[in-house]
DNA sequence: AGCATTGTCAACTTATCCGATTGAGAATAA
DNA sequence: TTATTCTCAATCGGATAAGTTGACAATGCT
């Protein structure tokens, strides 16, 4: 799962991104309409403008944008700054790779190797997807079918 | 991310896969070859078997077993099991759906767009492959290339 | 019967992380 | 000089994760 900061992290980024060359966006603006609070916003901000990809000025008439056009920018980046990592476990990772604790050695571990290929169709969506990209949502009632065997999950 | 515990569980049920047909195996046995910690195994082993995938004997020659072929359960099925959903935010879950919280609707909601088509793409794959299915592990040097634009992940 | 073996289960602990807030401060513009 | 707006470190409460303890129940062997 994306972490609430990471998902705050995206919604931020698409409001910047939707207003791109209209100046600086007020912190409390973005909070109100993406409904994120307003102090943990700027924790999340911080962190992107560290990365250069958000830029700021402080003051009256002050606010953030994005700092780099948004069609440089992909989802697959902005889950990658947020989490580390797009992998499902750590020793899938292709730019975070680390050893799972109390794992086999990769070289026996068929776990890894299945989630490497999870790793790689998730990597092809999200790298191909910007900022700078139309998404139409997806209306809510969709995207439901029947429980699977199991009846699990 | 997976849960350690979710780790345990898929390569548990690997460790029974493998030797299926073969009588009850003890749990100490997937504990050493599998390197989990015995204790919090039998939580894991207990849970697995609620979902009659796992069967269990005590006493003398006692253990545990798959309870279904391992061709009947996918990696999918496992993960579902274990961490509920295969989806990266409980509004993109298709058999676990939930809204996701301080998010905008549904219906607005881009981030949800994008990450429908990521479960789906992931549980093509999950849900493709099953214990019985041969999986050849990734040599470990293997996977890793050169950074990407961000310099991140 | 008695004992060793093996799984069952609930309760508990401990550590870590997540989400969010507090509060003091610094830049900017009017 | 005042209001506005971002900056940043520290902290907090709660949830979750990982793992342990310990009492118990079933099974098979002698």
């Amino acid at each position: 799962m994306l972490s609430q900061k990471t998902r705050y992290a995206i919604r931020a980024m698409q409001h910047l991104a939707d207003r791109y060359g209209q100046g600086p966006i007020p912190l409390t603006d973005i909070a109100e309409k993406q409904n994120i609070p307003a102090k943990f916003l700027t924790v999340i901000l911080s962190e992107l403008s560290r990365y250069g990809i958000v830029a700021s000025q402080r003051g009256k008439d002050g606010g953030y944008w994005l700092g780099v056009p948004p069609i440089d920018i992909t989802y697959g980046d902005l889950i990658r700054i947020m989490r580390g990592s797009l992998a499902l476990v750590p020793c899938a990772s292709r730019f975070a790779h680390e050893t799972c604790k109390n794992c086999l050695e990769e070289k026996d571990c068929r776990v890894r190797a299945l989630m490497l290929q999870v790793r790689d169709a998730t990597a092809n969506l999200l790298d191909g997807v910007r900022l700078a990209d139309r998404i139409d949502p997806v209306p809510a009632a969709d995207g439901l079918e029947a429980a699977d065997d199991l009846e699990v999950g």
